[in-house]
DNA sequence: ATCTGTGAATTGATTCACAGCC
DNA sequence: GGCTGTGAATCAATTCACAGAT
């Protein structure tokens, strides 16, 4: 008789399913704290732009969190996915970049109820280097590896100018993190299983000028 | 004899593809700061994680740019890019929600240089109304659609609390806007021809603990 | 009556592979 | 020899549609 999980085959997850997941954690906890117990696939796709056919698929690859005839239990499916998301423990990261942004990074409170804290902090700016921001004190680029090493993290914070970012993409690289999140324009190299995820409002920006620009040319009338 | 593009079939282009030209365009910025004349899908395709053949057959939606045996001319093609995505104009943007997200936003100065001006500010907090930021002053959120039709923009920028976000962006479409960038965590409600485009670091880190979370477990010891 | 879970069908995106050009 | 542009082939994602559960 089995013993693991009802979804014998374990298929392979495709990566399009696992970028929503965070999105339906994040409805749910809003209907949550709207008190609302139960959800349907219909409801949520409503709220979240998704068909209820792509989100009954989705979570299809992990379980059957539903009840026929009524739906989700919203705290429960809630709870199923922060599981899956690993969003049950906490996890250290690393700053580099203690420039404005990084310190808007810094300053936001949003991180740290949700689980991810930032431990350590980094940067060239020998004025920035021994300042107490919060109650991590920057410390400077190139005592990060020894750094990390003494006290690891999970995630790395890329927040220096586009011209640094590839170094400071290495040093991580090579203190063994596997999950970095950045703010350059562009991808660094980096080996295949380090996960690099960009932050990048300018190309939101220029993506939606494409559809823009046809829809309201005249700013100026054509000479 | 054809007056038009060559492209004769005006296929409909996959969102997938405008979604990578903006990186594209960066990346040929960056070779042309370079110094570099002359770049293969190739190379273009290393720096930035995409196959060459998904390069050549994205471009060859919007034209032939290329030269069979050496490649693309790094600066046609960007200014290609450029008229593609409409980034040969000025684009106005509206800011509501001048909280430590919004300054920061305000303060940075990545936006201006690629075209995109912050022209008009809006919060609810009184004593933000009235000041001055750079040269914008902040004007109370319930003035919106009054200002906007004096002084129209082209994209709404929507900084405020998650709470609060649903009745700016009814606001904004209710001004004729039909591009927002919003930080909120779900995306609002919002007629379909209304484009949101969401930045959302915390999505960007719960994506990642996914495979985190199996890969580096041993943080605690299992009990 | 309602809504899930899921194979099957469909639609969409990516890669192949090669003709054509430099 | 090297590289583009592109139909055809493959691979992936989404939607359909319905059996089965409450």
């Amino acid at each position: 008789l089995p013993r693991v999980s009802r979804k014998a085959r374990v298929a392979r997850i495709p990566e399009v399913v696992v970028d929503r997941l965070p999105l339906y954690a994040r409805a749910l906890a809003i209907l949550q704290t709207e008190g609302q117990e139960v959800v349907s696939s219909a409801e949520l796709g409503e709220r979240l732009h998704v068909t209820p056919a792509q989100i009954r698929k989705d979570l299809s690859y992990f379980g059957r969190f539903g009840k026929q005839g009524s739906g989700y239990n919203v705290e429960r499916l809630l709870e199923q996915l922060q599981l899956i998301l690993g969003l049950d423990r906490q996890w250290r990261m690393a700053l580099v970049g203690v420039g404005k942004l990084g310190r808007a990074i810094l300053e936001y409170g949003g991180f740290a109820p949700r689980g991810f804290v930032v431990t350590q902090a980094f940067d060239v700016d020998t004025d920035m280097v021994g300042q107490k921001l919060g109650d991590i004190v920057v410390r400077h680029t190139n005592e990060l590896e020894e750094a990390l090493s003494r006290e690891p993290v999970d995630i790395g914070i890329v927040a220096v100018p586009a011209s640094a970012a590839q170094k400071v993409i290495d040093a991580l690289v090579r203190c063994g993190i596997k999950a970095i999140l950045t703010y350059a324009p562009i991808p660094a190299q980096a080996p295949p299983d380090v996960e690099q995820r960009r932050v990048d409002p300018m190309i939101q920006l220029q993506r939606m000028t494409f559809r823009l620009k046809d829809l309201k040319r005249p700013t100026k009338p054509a000479s």
